[in-house]
RNA sequence: UGGGGUGUCGCCAAGUGGUAAGGCACAAGGUUUUGAUCCUUGCAUGCGCAGGUUCGAGUCCUGCCACCCCAGCCA
């Protein structure tokens, strides 16, 4: 075989690199980027853009700068960043430099005085509602400011003085001189300059005027001699004036912008806004719940930056709209842990258990195998007692042929252990079971017993040597595919039961377990400590996802 | 109704004129001390619709239709 087969689909942006490469365009170089606003926390929608962007110029041998779009004090913060870039060297991503549009607050001044000096810009004094209206609408034109043709020295003058903070917010702006009936709203003279009169985070006082996106981003994309501009398609019609002002200004270097289509994953929302006021209102435990998309959140809820590498690879990088399948995301998890996740038994929902035959005190540690396929990952003590837990759905007193657990009368494989038969079992007042009386069988440890099949395995704790843990189970944040596509608030949208938290049992080996080590309760799912909420005195579990539930399955059949 | 986009299996997605990849999901079977994993098999006579060009069209042409985005001194 000599083609080469890989579960990644080939996509557009890569198609269009490989040629460019291919032509010695740039050089053959590839510099890409990652510009973040620090407004917010990023997510799994970022995610699929800080793969593309890193791993185009990883593959193409090039580099990727990180830069903050900081171009509007008033909705940024220092503290996003510091969270920004923890999140991106977690995913797995070296940036080549950390730089910031502020870094070049001083050369895109310069620019703008040229702009002006060329008569390519003028100082509007239009208030924002006039110019709103002078801007027309999506089908008609718009119409020229009377401040559009002020001369050069005026401008020139005004902008100065704009710089100098002679003037308050909102008075003047700077704006291109484009043209105000293109049909393409971006080309009626944008704005380029606005004064805010406000502290930046990272220039403080230094300037009162501050440069728009569009005036900025591909400046800044120049400056940096970014070959292949990646960006959202929503910036696709932004595209005539990304290239307008790289063509007038004098500079050299004209990246290409090349717009893909937006993550949309189901049962989550990806928008800065809407996690911004999940947080903000409280309905989540902040930027870092388990149950948001955020790259914090999934880090706490125990995702792998592998699984999300892949799952950004996997979908694909198109520009049609997508709706991707939560159980796409589960399933690159879920493969992921299977090969590395260490074995382990916990009970999340206890009943007790007691082998009458098994002697009181007598305590056995039987040598268990951490994974059942891969010896390299070792074996650990698992001590067997008379009294255990085992999970109250894996009982029932009476059942058809298809239940393969333990039955009152049946028999059963304890997980790693010995067959138990159900003799009796003891409720409480109200009818609820309280322990299940069972016999072992001491001649199964290791092998099936002589003359019958025991069809089930369940899995258990000892009841006496054992750790108590919080367990957290958790459900899609919302209750429908795609909340954004609603009609109703999104409150109105948020599952109640997104959250579960269960008193269980896990077993002893359990209290070294460190926090961003990936485990699997077998027969129940994936788990890890809670980095926030678990402590020595109080084991926290998050469920990060459950195994495939085959049974769950068949029984909702029936 | 101006401009810009997008339409290939339930979902994602290859395909760049030569006779519809792959993954997820789903279904059936096998292995199994996790109803997990793993393995096998099945799953688009059809690519938004209608015409046309061609020996041949998802790919080219024409005309429709549907959906998305744009009127921040946000990014």
């Amino acid at each position: 075989m000599n083609e080469t087969v890989t579960k990644y689909p080939a996509n557009f942006i890569r198609n269009i690199i490989e040629q460019d490469v291919a032509e010695g365009k740039n050089s053959g170089q590839v510099v890409t980027r990652f510009p973040p606003e620090p407004n917010g926390y990023l997510h799994i929608g970022h995610a699929k853009a800080i793969c593309l962007n890193f791993g185009m110029a990883q593959d193409f041998g090039g580099f990727t700068y990180l830069r903050f779009d900081d171009t509007n004090p008033l909705k940024e913060n220092a503290e996003y960043i510091e969270a920004i870039k923890r999140d991106v060297a977690w995913l797995g991503f070296k940036w080549h430099e950390v730089r910031n549009a502020s870094d070049y607050f001083e050369q895109l001044h310069q620019f703008a005085l040229q702009f002006i000096d060329e008569g390519k810009a003028y100082v509007d004094s239009l208030s924002a509602e006039e110019i709103r209206t002078y801007r027309g609408t999506l089908t008609e034109p718009g119409k020229n400011s009377p401040h559009r043709n002020r001369s050069v020295e005026e401008n020139l003058d005004l902008f100065r003085r704009m710089r100098a903070g002679e003037f308050a917010d909102g008075e003047h702006v700077l704006r291109l001189k484009i043209d105000m009936a293109s049909p393409n709203i971006n080309m009626r003279d944008p704005v380029i300059y606005r004064i805010l009169h406000a502290e930046h985070h990272q220039t403080s006082d230094a300037w009162c005027i501050y440069p728009m996106y569009d005036y900025a981003h591909c400046l800044s994309d120049s400056l940096e001699g970014i070959t292949h501009s990646l960006c959202d398609i929503g910036f696709e019609d932004h595209r005539p004036l990304y290239d307008w002002i790289l063509d007038e200004v004098a500079i050299n270097a004209h990246p290409q912008q090349i717009e893909f289509s937006r993550l949309n994953l189901q049962y989550t929302v990806l928008s800065k806004r809407k996690l911004k006021l999940l947080v903000e209102e409280a309905l989540v435990d902040g930027w870092d719940d388990p149950r948001l998309p955020t790259i914090a959140g999934l880090r706490r809820r125990g995702y792998t930056p592998g699984a999300i590498r892949d799952f950004c690879r996997r979908i694909g990088v198109t520009k049609s709209k997508n709706n991707v399948e939560l159980a796409f995301l589960e399933n690159c998890l879920r493969e992921d842990l299977e090969g590395t996740a260490h074995r382990v038994m916990g009970v999340i929902d206890p009943i007790k258990v007691v082998i009458t035959n098994y002697a009181q005190g007598r305590v056995e540690d039987l040598k268990v195998a951490n994974h059942p396929k891969d010896e390299t990952l070792g074996t650990r003590s698992v001590p067997f007692t008379r009294e255990l837990y085992i999970d109250r759905a894996d009982f029932r007193e009476e059942a058809n042929r298809k239940y393969k657990r333990l039955v009152a009368g049946g028999e059963v494989r304890l997980r790693n252990a010995y067959v138990i038969r159900a003799d009796e079992v003891i409720k409480d007042s109200r009818g609820e079971i309280e322990e299940i009386q069972c016999t072992y069988d001491p001649d199964t440890l290791g092998k099936n017993p002589e003359g019958r099949k025991v069809r089930g395995v369940v899995h258990w704790v000892s009841a006496t040597q054992c750790h108590g843990a919080e367990i957290r189970l958790y459900e899609p944040l919302f209750t429908v595919d795609f909340p954004d596509a609603s009609d109703q608030d999104y409150h109105d949208l948020i599952n109640p039961n997104s959250l579960t938290i269960k008193q269980g049992f896990v077993e002893q080996s359990l209290e070294s377990a460190i926090v961003g080590q990936q485990l699997q309760f077998e027969r129940e799912g994936y788990f890890c400590l809670d980095s926030k909420l678990s402590s020595p005195d109080k084991l926290v579990f998050n469920r990060i996802v459950s195994l495939r539930d085959t049974w769950a399955k068949i029984e909702s059949r029936q």
